[in-house]
RNA sequence: CCAUAACAGAGGUUC
């Protein structure tokens, strides 16, 4: 029954869900690791509903959970985000009596936050005996998703406090809280931190410290970072114009846009609409419809972010016509595309048309914010 | 030991 076992799993990385369970239907007496072979298969598919249905049958016919199943179960609820039945669950585990050990706390501590109680998660944490890099990690994480930046940068030290090693997510998850934060300084000391361990060279912490330090105005070290990055990919990059974007620098940021073309990185959504805002700000009329130009080569064109920027960028250098026949095209128009034509029109002078777009806007059922 | 926990980093208009 090993063999089948594995058969399970093996079906399940396959995605063949349907002869995973024919291998479990028909085993003579299938195991504990038989069903939580088979919930995980379910998980891992993003089929969390039948997952914990899954789990809810085992139960039935009298098969006992372990730790490995509760594991997996907590997964699937912490996908649906569904409170009762995390709670539900957590019952289950409290009255099968086994000996917790610190993956499935952690799994609880998981599943509470993301079905939204960070008071749950929290009560659990609080009571472990022993917490790991992936137990703090995970708290830190949280906490910084919720916009409890403090929180989050304190249980970092509590951490290291504790002598738990942080890893490269939990750098990066409380670098993104000081990023919040703006908080220069706790930034800066976790940059030392990373330097004697050369984790500042990481790609993913590089560009969280990038954004951090471009958001506390310390253009300085954005740019040591991103000079000392051990290799760059399109979100490093995008994260470095923003930096100088952000801080003025907006001939800096059109030619780290031009170098990162050089590179053959192709840029996405996100880059467009931040070299565009370079553009807008510099009145660069020219780069600006050459950014266009790519555009419509990779058929962004109609797209909700980048059309507000385009739409923005034309309206502040004053190419109407080019703004509203972008503005027709779009299909999908959200408020930030309401929004540049309506200035854009403003900044022109048209404030009687800047008006009646404003009623049109609410007409098709937009509300203004 | 046949199943085994966090999966992070860049986001548009105006203010």
């Amino acid at each position: 029954e090993h063999l089948s076992n594995l058969l399970i799993s093996m079906f399940g990385r396959c995605g063949a869900l349907l002869d995973a369970c024919a291998v479990l239907y028909r085993m003579p007496t299938p195991t504990v690791v038989s069903w939580t072979s088979l919930i995980t298969c379910f998980v891992k598919n993003r089929h969390d509903m039948r997952a914990v249905q899954i789990f809810k049958d085992m139960l039935k016919v009298g098969v006992d959970p372990n730790g490995v199943t509760f594991l997996a179960v907590f997964n699937a609820c912490a996908n649906i985000g569904s409170l009762s039945e995390g709670r539900l669950i957590h019952v289950c585990l409290i009255e099968a009596g086994l000996q917790l050990d610190v993956a499935i706390e952690t799994s609880l501590v998981n599943m509470y936050s993301q079905c939204n109680s960070l008071e749950e998660a929290f009560v659990v944490f609080n009571k472990m005996h022993l917490r790991n890099v992936v137990t703090w990690t995970s708290m830190i994480a949280v906490c910084a998703r919720h916009g409890h930046n403090e929180e989050a940068i304190l249980l970092f030290w509590h951490m290291q406090a504790e002598s738990v090693e942080p890893n490269e997510l939990t750098f990066t998850s409380v670098i993104t809280a000081c990023t919040s934060e703006h908080d220069f300084s706790c930034g800066r000391l976790i940059h030392i931190l990373l330097m004697l361990n050369g984790l500042d060279m990481d790609i993913g912490i590089g560009t969280a410290l990038i954004t951090m330090y471009g958001k506390c105005g310390a253009m300085h070290d954005a740019v040591s970072v991103f000079s000392n990055l051990r290799s760059c990919n399109l979100i490093s990059w995008t994260a470095m114009m923003t930096a100088y974007k952000e801080l003025e620098q907006h001939e800096d940021c059109l030619q780290l846009y031009k170098q990162m073309h050089m590179k053959g990185c192709n840029p996405d959504i996100i880059t467009f609409t931040i070299v565009l805002n370079a553009c807008a700000s510099l009145l660069a009329h020219f780069e600006g419809m050459h950014i266009h130009m790519s555009i419509a080569y990779f058929g962004l064109e109609t797209d909700a972010l980048v059309a507000s920027a385009l739409i923005d960028m034309y309206g502040k250098v004053g190419a109407f016509l080019e703004a509203y026949s972008l503005f027709n095209a779009v299909h999908q128009r959200d408020a930030v595309v309401w929004s540049a034509m309506i200035s854009g029109c403003i900044s022109k002078g048209d404030r009687r048309e800047g008006l009646r777009l404003f009623h049109q806007m609410q007409k098709e059922g937009m509300e203004p914010d």
